[in-house]
DNA sequence: AGCGGAAATA
DNA sequence: TATTTCCGCT
């Protein structure tokens, strides 16, 4: 069945290096989001707050999921300190097993899933974004509200994300069949399964609920077999998001941030994603009533499909849609796989017992062994390409596939350790001790965000055409803005979760004057065409805008109005690759036209932003105030950015399938942004399209 | 419980 | 790079 691309996707090379595996994080964010796993781990108190109901369970899992058999909460708990610094995540004082996502700063580009909390249907845990409002807010009801884009522009909490991946990852297994995939997957396959067509979906990791079976998602019976002890069942009322009318709509179930949350969202986004995005955004583009139309339309579809918020589509540069390069080939069976596998893990778990035992004393074991990891078959692939242009898309059925996911998180910190400097030898921490001088005061953020570029990049994916421009900072501190080309096809890159944030809201605020300054200011842009990275430092505040990136791959129909924007044909990629608009040289990446309007969008943007921020960094000083430890040790660093390669055609392409996403491209304020200096805000935003926009990606296949 | 350094691993 | 493992300290 399935895509092939799906698959493919899976065992890309771009992921290779540290082949990303699912991390910690991600895989917490799974179980959250799963009801099964209610019993386990939730979603508590406010906005990303979570409790491990059973620490030595949440350990099983992970360990199984990681073919670490060994692995138990004194272990894990330690690799959630690392989130610390990282700042991916934080304890929350005095609760027990209580910790907290710093959404915040964190963009989640590729959970999809994110619900926290309120997207499950269980009450009972707050809901992590809205409560108090803080953070998020809800889309504005109002289609002019939604222009405005202030408010998206604030709207940190977004995350974009994509997520599907998740699946993956897991593919390991563990060679005894322990472990591998997770639990999750295997409930989530089974879902999946259920759900029929929607296999496409199935890509995604967690079954996201497919069209349909969003509304139950859990509902239903696993045929896997619970894994979980506890799952209830609990026909879920969750997401909100209302199906996805389109049959494109594939991706959809994907995301569904925290966005969810809201009331009635579908019905309340509706309309307004549409207006947004497209008009506002498109400067420069000119769109023809039908091409508005069908732009529309499909950036509704996307909403919905994916759950976004509509903000997220608001800021859509210029989407491209890519191309699938990659092929999908065929893989097919994973799937099924996987959950025998699962299941067999899990007895084999159980059979080794014992988990949670102390550390200390533990037999030695010699490992289990460790996998052969079963990779995939499709290394064979013939060749990626194969599909015509279109398309993935297909979308009625289709493949999603899942991505990688790009991004990284990272930006570590590197602090505190001096030692390392010794020890470790990390090289780059020297500098930020000593660069530390000029920067020091604040933050530095560290995180940085690249996105992958899969799929933007390259492939044809292209997508989001401004696409990522970075800042980088100087040592002056001021930020330095790259553009990247997409080109495509070369620069993959990936992306790079992180948090953006900022540390403190008041250096927020500065940047913010340093916008102004920046704005002025064009920095010189690098871009050399392929890769740039950039960096941005700090700023974060940029992450506000989360969101997403775009999309991918427009729906074929929508593809008309894509094409005529960005469409290219690609000869790399072989079949005609939609691309962004090429790069252009440099800043000038973004063609004239773009830069134009982008300007203008820009000057507006300005204002609102500083709005935002204000109240974001009100926001997020609340949430500094539980933290303040931050300072610790990260460090962020700044840079980094690197990107990547190659293919470029690759991973994108899937998603055009799922294209709802794709379609949503909006223009316009980001492009403006992107295109010009402001980098950082920017840039957060870019990688948040960009990831979006590999999730779209990712479903469909090449 | 929880923190975090250090070293080991993949 | 991201944990995993071990462990001392609070």
């Amino acid at each position: 069945m399935k895509t092939p691309a799906e698959t493919e996707w899976a065992y890309k090379p771009e992921s290779s290096p540290g082949s990303r595996q699912i991390q910690l994080w991600h895989f917490i964010l799974e179980l959250l989001r799963k009801q099964e796993y209610n019993d386990v781990i939730a979603w508590q108190g406010d906005y990303g707050e979570f409790v491990i109901k059973d620490p030595d369970e949440v350990a099983r899992l992970w360990g199984a999921r990681k073919c670490k058999p060994q692995m138990n909460y004194d272990k894990l708990s330690r690799a959630l300190r690392y989130y610390y610094n990282k700042r991916i995540l934080h304890k929350t004082k005095g609760k027990r097993f209580t910790y907290k996502f710093n959404f915040n700063k964190l963009v989640l580009v590729n959970y999809p899933f994110i619900d926290m909390g309120s997207g499950r249907g269980v009450p009972q845990s707050a809901p992590p974004v809205p409560s108090g409002g803080t953070h998020f807010r809800f889309p504005p009801s109002t289609p002019s509200e939604v222009l405005s884009s202030s408010e998206e522009l604030r709207s940190p909490g977004v995350f974009s994300t994509v997520a599907r991946r998740m699946a993956r990852g897991s593919v390991s297994d563990c060679s005894d069949g322990t472990s591998t995939n997770s639990e999750l997957e295997e409930a989530a396959g089974a879902e999946e399964r259920a759900a029929g067509p929607d296999r496409a979906f199935r890509g995604l990791l967690p079954p996201r609920l497919p069209h349909d079976s969003l509304f139950r998602l859990y509902g239903g019976p696993n045929p896997a077999g619970l894994p979980r002890p506890a799952p209830r069942l609990h026909p879920e009322p969750l997401s909100p998001f209302p199906v996805s009318p389109l049959p494109g709509g594939l991706l959809g179930s994907t995301l569904s941030p925290a966005l969810t949350m809201t009331p009635t969202p579908h019905l309340a986004y509706s309309p307004s994603p549409s207006l947004s995005s497209p008009l506002l955004g498109s400067s420069h583009f000119s769109f023809n009533p039908e091409d508005m139309k069908h732009y529309l339309q499909a950036h509704t579809q996307s909403v919905y499909n994916y759950g976004l918020s509509p903000r997220a589509f608001l800021q859509y540069p210029n989407i491209v849609i890519p191309q699938p390069h990659r092929p999908a080939t065929d893989k097919s069976g994973l799937t099924a796989e996987r959950g025998a596998t699962e299941r067999a893990e899990r007895a084999a778990t159980a059979a080794g017992g014992e988990r949670g035992g102390d550390r200390r004393h533990h037999p030695p074991l010699a490992h289990s062994a460790h996998h052969h990891h079963p990779q995939p078959p499709h290394s064979t692939h013939p060749h990626p390409h194969s599909h015509p242009m279109y398309h993935p898309l297909h979308l009625g059925e289709e493949p999603p596939h899942v991505s990688p996911f790009k991004f990284k998180l990272q930006p570590p910190p590197l602090g505190r350790k001096q030692r390392e400097g010794q020890s470790q030898s990390k090289p780059r921490q020297g500098s930020l001790s000593s660069g530390s001088g000029s920067m020091s005061s604040t933050s530095g953020l560290g995180s940085s965000m690249s996105f992958g570029s899969d799929l933007s990049s390259a492939s044809g994916s292209g997508v989001i055409s401004a696409s990522s421009s970075t800042q980088s900072l100087n040592s002056a501190g001021l930020p330095k803005i790259k553009v990247e080309p997409i080109s495509d096809i070369e620069s993959e890159e990936e992306v790079e979760v992180t948090d953006i944030s900022d540390e403190d809201p008041d250096e927020r605020d500065r940047e913010f004057e340093l916008f102004s300054l920046r704005r002025s200011r064009i920095p010189n842009h690098h871009l050399s065409n392929g890769t740039a990275a950039s960096h941005h430092p700090p700023h974060d505040e940029d992450l506000d805008e989360d969101v997403f990136k775009a999309p991918a791959p427009p729906p074929p129909g929508l593809m008309p109005f894509f094409a005529t924007h960005h469409i290219h044909s690609n000869a790399h990629c072989g079949p005609p690759v939609l691309k962004s608009e090429p790069v252009e040289p440099v800043e000038s990446s973004t063609p004239p036209s773009l830069t134009a309007s982008s300007e203008s969008t820009q000057t507006k943007c300005i204002p609102l932003k500083l709005r935002f921020k204000r109240r974001w960094s009100e926001d997020q000083r609340m949430e500094a105030s539980q933290e303040e430890s931050d300072d610790k040790k990260v460090r962020p660093e700044e840079e980094r950015g690197r990107e990547r390669q190659s293919n470029g055609c690759v991973e994108m392409e899937e998603d055009g399938a799922g294209s709802g996403e794709g379609d949503s491209p909006p223009p316009l304020a980001y492009e403006g942004s992107l295109t010009t200096p402001q980098a950082s805000h920017r840039r957060a935003s870019a990688e948040l399209h960009r990831a979006a926009a590999q999730l779209s990606l990712e479903n469909k296949d090449c």
